[in-house]
DNA sequence: GGTATAAATAGAAATCATTTCTATTTACGA
DNA sequence: TCGTAAATAGAAATGATTTCTATTTATACC
C-alpha cells in the first residue's frame, strides 16, 4: 500500500480515505471489477460513496498506472490492478472467477513484421485480451 | 455481392434493400464504421432508414460472419467487412483513415504456452486489435 | 496547532449510445 | 396471387457513464 500512496503523490492526487479504500480492494483480491462491483465492496467499509466518485477514482488510478482498464463482453468498464506499470505486457483473466494475472511476455513482433511487409503499413499499437480458466477454476 | 446474398440465405435472413445497401457500403470501402456512419451513408440511397434497423442489420451481419465488430477508443461499436470469416485471424486498422485490412497470421501460441506453463491456466480465447497507419496515411 | 485554498466528494441531473416496443410493411414460399 | 413470418420505422425506454454544483476535506504554509 505504501508504494501506491507514493504513486498518488507523484501524480498529485491527494491521499483520501476513498482512494485508499479503492486501492485496498484490489490489493486484497485482484479481479476484474466493474465500478458497481467496487462500490459494493466499498460500502462494507465506507458508509457513503457516490458512484461518480467511484468512476472518477478508477479513472485516476488508471491514469496513474495503478489499474488496468478493460472492457467486458457486455462492453462495460472493468478494472484490475496492474503491478507491472512501466513495461509492455498483457493480462490474463479467468472467465469464471475473473481473477487477473500478469503476462510479462509479448511475441507481437512477428505479426508486426508481417503487417509492415505485407501491407506496407506502420504498426503503432496493439491491444490484447487473453481469457481462459485460471489454475483453480480449470 | 452475389456470394454475400448466399450467406444471407444460409443464415435465413431475407434479402432486403436495407441489408443489400449495408453490405454494399462495406464492399465499396472497407473502413471501421459506426452505426451512425452507416446510416449517414445509407441516407444517400435510401430515403428513410431507422437507426434501430441499422443496429439490427449490423448485428445480424456480424453473426453471419460478414462483418467484424470492434470497439473504438470511445467504447462505441464499429464494424468492418471480414473477408476471411472461417479462419482465425486478426484485423489491422488505420488510425487516420480507419481503413481495415486482414491480418491472416497469428503467432499467439508462444504467449499461450507461456501462460499455461507459468500460470498453470487454460487459455481459451484471445482478442487482438492492431492499429497504426496504412500505406497511404503513413 | 491553526488557516487558506485547491482538490475531492455526494447527490441530483443530464447525456447519449443502444435496445425495446408496437403497429405497419414487405419478402417470399406455396 | 396470397398467407405468413420476418423486417422495418418511429417512438420510447434503458442504463452505463458523465456533468454539475454546493459542500467537505487534505494539505501546504505559517
Ligand atoms: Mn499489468
Ligand atoms: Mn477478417
Ligand atoms: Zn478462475
Ligand atoms: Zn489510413
Amino acid at each position: 500500500m505504501q508504494s501506491y500512496l507514493q504513486v498518488l503523490k507523484a501524480n498529485r492526487l491527494k491521499i483520501t480515505p476513498r482512494r485508499k479504500a479503492v486501492i485496498d480492494i484490489f490489493i486484497r483480491c485482484n479481479y476484474r471489477l466493474s465500478p458497481y462491483d467496487v462500490r459494493a465492496k466499498l460500502r462494507r467499509k465506507l458508509s457513503t460513496i457516490g458512484l461518480p466518485t467511484v468512476y472518477r477514482i478508477l479513472a485516476e488510478l488508471k491514469n496513474a498506472g495503478i489499474l488496468a482498464q478493460s472492457l467486458s463482453e457486455d462492453r462495460q468498464l472493468r478494472y484490475a490492478l496492474c503491478t507491472l506499470p512501466h513495461q509492455h505486457h498483457h493480462h490474463f483473466s479467468c472467465r469464471k472467477c475473473k481473477k487477473v494475472e500478469e503476462v510479462d511476455f509479448c511475441n507481437f513482433k512477428g505479426i508486426s513484421r508481417f503487417i509492415e511487409n505485407k501491407l506496407n503499413a506502420k504498426v503503432e499499437t496493439h491491444q490484447l485480451q487473453i481469457e481462459g480458466l485460471c489454475s483453480k477454476c480449470k
